[in-house]
DNA sequence: GTATGTGCAAATCATTTGCATTCTC
DNA sequence: GAGAATGCAAATGATTTGCACATAC
């Protein structure tokens, strides 16, 4: 359970993101930066909102998409998926790399290891001469649960 | 250059699929997956009709809207990636299933295969006992051109 | 001290919806 | 002819922005 064992933690990754940057810190920033990583779920923009709020942490909604970008930059989080009509994000620092595996009917999402694909991105970054930053890999299907319920309503 | 042999078109998929699902099928529908099918470029809801309007065809933005959940669910079209606060699609029917190659800085997308996903997609299913349906892989990165410019303004 | 960040309220943009009318089956 | 689909205009929801004030460096 704990990968977690670092040198850096978040809050100095972002602290050194923001002075090579030359921008400010503020204790807003450090108080969302705190609660994104207070759990390993994926977080959207509101639920983020809501979950601050219950914890009495005075923050706004602009603030919090204010920051995201500089976070995004600094590689403390990445875009996970888009549903409901928005982003989930997700945090990364401190975490190894993982792929999702995620149930189109229930949401219930997976996460697992792939090797195999960081020698793809070798191969394709000669193939093509890119400067490989990264990937997004995500299957979906339907989760041992739901599949059940499905072939149930097919004919 | 012609991937395109088929028995069915685009447009009698979307019958067959608008029958068995008791829909009705129209000429704006129609109009609509010409169009999308008319190039191999992905497209988003308001390029879309942009490209309608300027071709004189007359479809309103919410039958765009109204149209793409069939388009999804007859498998015509898959969402392709997020970007500029809105989703884009590409159409698949047709066409092998490929993955894409993006670069960060211009929007460049390289199409590429990639066999060894479906193995991979195999032992999930195992694993996780999840009844796949696809996967959205995406690499990003820099470009050849866009890499140099980069590493120029880096320290 | 200056320029960056904050919170609020208003604006914007993509998408959805209500509704009267039209059209498909 | 009944139920779907269309187009329009209005509503919704996420995100962004303008601005006056606060605050980090």
């Amino acid at each position: 359970m704990s990968v977690r064992k670092q040198i850096k933690s978040e809050l100095d990754v972002f602290r050194e993101f923001v002075r090579k940057k030359g921008l400010r810190n503020t204790p807003e920033r450090e108080i969302i930066i705190k609660e994104i990583f207070a759990t390993h779920d994926h977080f959207d923009v509101d639920e983020l909102y809501l979950r601050l709020r219950s914890n009495k942490k005075k923050v706004s909604k602009p603030s919090i998409y204010r920051l995201i970008p500089y976070l995004l930059e600094s590689g403390l989080i990445q875009e996970a998926y888009f549903e409901d009509g928005h982003l989930h994000y997700e945090h990364i620092y401190g975490h190894q790399h993982h792929c999702h595996l995620r149930c189109l009917t229930c949401g219930k999402t997976i996460e697992f290891q792939e090797r195999s694909l960081s020698k793809m991105e070798k191969r394709l970054a000669l193939k093509y001469d890119f400067a490989i930053e990264g990937h997004k890999f995500e299957v979906v299907g339907y989760c041992s649960k739901c599949k059940a319920h499905i072939s149930e309503k097919t004919t």
